[in-house]
DNA sequence: CAGCAAGTGGACGCCACCCTCCACTTGCTC
DNA sequence: GAGCAAGTGGAGGGTGGCGTCCACTTGCTG
């Protein structure tokens, strides 16, 4: 019985073309997008696609293999913002964080406003961050830092928002994201100038969050 | 001598056809995006795609024609709204208006954080609304409502913004572009509460805009 | 109503990416 | 060091989009 969920069991060239494989994943899908065809990445790890494919046979087993390190480090912001005594500034700098983490990682990006149904790996963290991230926005409120009708839904918003000005400015103005969140994060101080409209249902935001990569493939009512 | 910029010249089924297509496109990039099919479109449309290059040699010509409409009426809010005499109610009503737009036309959301080469056609209309939104935005700095260091730069980061939200919430959570609009007007509100990160320079951003519809291609370094 | 330029559509060649399959190589075990 | 399960890589079949080309059709002109 070899091959358990990460390479312990391997045969030890295995083991290494493995991580060859993750490291190359990592890179190409930082700079490239989750979407960088497979062929580019068996090649930066100087690997043949077949192997690729028989230690990762979806793009999804590969991208919860590449980002599982950076999950666990954006929990661990969370984590630490906790700790931060001062309830605004913890909140603050916890939201500017994962934008950063955001600008750095095109395809942290991604994988930051999206959930896979494979990638059962990454709830453990994800509920651990919202979790801490609620405490973070009970604490500021509390403190009457933040406005009363901020929501932790809010949260995936603005990384989507601000994976869109990414999207479009990543190359040409790479800073341009900071003033995004400096515009949101004031919107957040208390008080409410005015009241908001309504923020997404949970259940509509993790529907969204669940959108395929590609999303929707077929489509041929064939009209006539 | 036939077949002036649009469709005049043309034998009257020809002129039938272009028109079906620019129909055809119109639907399809406002459900589909602008990256549909041009089969798709040509099928939609009932004509072959032969009928449909002969007419729109690319993508972008038919991205032109189809949107033109759709340009100049963003124009023309620009202009009515210099002609609302609140000015913080002109400003603000612009800006919903342009995220409204996008939120009805996936193909129009990427056009307007987007310039074509080839679409001159575009650009007229683009200045247009780009003179008048400036107008805004002294009028509501002068009348004290909008935040002194809010630069005209920022509403194709809040377009771009808007962008990111509805793609990823656009068929699960089709309101929730709203909250993100709600907080960045707010955001814009007088007083300014803190120093902003520095806005993009202008020339950057024209480059962000100018960014293909596909990022790049090519791109094979030949690692090793 | 004849003649022809204009117009048509879809088959086709091309390319990028996906993923599988299998003849060959290689580490590990005894 | 022999034998073999594990591992390898890349050729190749499948899919889907692009854009061209050309044999056929059709409106217009005289």
């Amino acid at each position: 019985m070899t091959s358990t969920p990460d390479g312990a069991g391997l045969r030890v060239d295995a083991e290494r073309n493995r991580q060859r494989v993750v490291a190359a994943a990592r890179e190409a899908f930082a700079e490239l997008g989750i979407e960088v065809p497979m062929e580019e990445i068996a090649r930066r790890a100087g690997v043949g696609v077949g192997t690729l494919y028989r230690r990762f046979p979806t793009r999804a087993d590969l991208i919860a293999a590449a980002f599982e390190a950076k999950m666990r480090a954006q929990a661990e912001a969370a984590r630490q913002a906790v700790e931060d005594p001062d309830p605004w500034r913890a909140f603050c700098s916890y939201v500017e964080q994962m934008c950063a983490m955001q600008a750095g990682d095109r395809g942290f990006t991604t994988v930051l406003t999206m959930t896979f149904p494979t990638a059962k790996r990454f709830e453990a963290d994800r509920e651990r961050a919202y979790a801490d991230f609620a405490a973070l926005v009970e604490r500021a409120k509390a403190a009457g830092k933040l406005r009363a009708d901020f929501v932790t839904e809010d949260l995936p918003i603005f990384l989507m928002a601000n994976a869109g000005v990414l999207a479009a400015t990543a190359d040409a103005a790479p800073e341009a994201w900071r003033r995004l969140v400096g515009y949101l994060i004031q919107a957040c101080a208390a008080p409410a100038a005015q009241p908001l409209p309504d923020a997404p249902a949970p259940r509509q935001l993790y529907r969204a969050l669940l959108r395929a990569t590609h999303p929707q493939r077929d489509r041929a009512p064939a009209k006539q």
